[in-house]
DNA sequence: AACAACCTTATAGTAAGCTATAAGGTTGCA
DNA sequence: TGCAACCTTATAGCTTACTATAAGGTTGTT
């Protein structure tokens, strides 16, 4: 057991603990993403394990293909704004859409280069190289 | 037949029949991916159907998932700098990996939000979310 | 001559998520 | 006291591929 909630870190501590830039959590605090921290006599930020909380939960939901606006929502959520779990769930699901779609588009864009290089792997005539033919050719 | 490489078109048409926007078109232009057309005597770009394959070329490489500037890089091979097929052939090939390793960031996602999503459709209750927790979970 | 619909340039803004720079104040330690 | 290593703010720049705006010149038709 440590002594929770008591514990006093700078920007830079923080910044080690959870392997984030200084400047990128400046930046998250800009944009809303974490509170303002309070500050000591000399007006350096002043966070403790609770930030890390917090900054876990954005290095997490970015894995997981949520954009940093996603994750406001997210956490306006997560902070009890009288919500349902349905809610959140029709969310994540919009995101997994696109998530999807995205890959869906890489599949098209993976099947038809590596066919094309399949193909032109085959000879080393540039003249007729394939990849270049498919790009030329009329309609 | 038609009277090939005689066509005069000003930006306008040409815009029209790549659809592409004529904006678009003079962009390409400064970034060195479409040749500096002549000009009329009022100053107006002159195109001509070579100019349509040139942005047709740009379009389809799009698709297949190349940069404007890896487009670049093609155009100087397509352009006949002495390279040989295998040289496009490996071109192709780093960005077809580059294409497979953000399909893969992507299937990890599509895999962890999937499953939250299904876990988190069992009960409404937002106390235990499958989404929050693991957002949220320490370690 | 009037007018719309084109064309021209230069400049700046958009998206997202940082990253760099400048210019300065604070802390801790020898 | 000196100095490095922190911290602060504001401002600007980066990436990619456009897109918008302003202010003006040209073309073609009525
Ligand atoms: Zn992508
Ligand atoms: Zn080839
Ligand atoms: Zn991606
Ligand atoms: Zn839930």
């Amino acid at each position: 057991m440590e002594p929770k909630g008591r514990t006093r870190m700078t920007i830079g501590q923080l910044a080690e603990k959870t392997a984030t830039d200084a400047q990128t959590i400046r930046y998250y605090e800009r944009q809303g993403l974490l509170l303002d921290p309070p500050r000591t006599e000399s007006n350096y930020r002043v966070y403790d394990e609770n930030s890390v909380t917090r900054l876990t939960f954005i290095k997490r939901a970015k894995e997981i293909g949520f954009s940093l606006n996603d994750i406001k929502v997210l956490q306006g959520i997560a902070d009890g704004e009288v919500r349902q779990c349905s809610e959140i769930q029709a969310f994540a699901e919009s995101r997994l859409s696109k998530i999807r779609a995205h890959m869906a588009d890489l599949t098209a864009m993976e099947r038809t280069l590596s066919s094309l290089v399949n193909q032109c792997a085959l000879s080393d005539k540039i003249e007729d190289c394939p990849i270049l033919e498919t790009l030329t050719e009329r309609e």
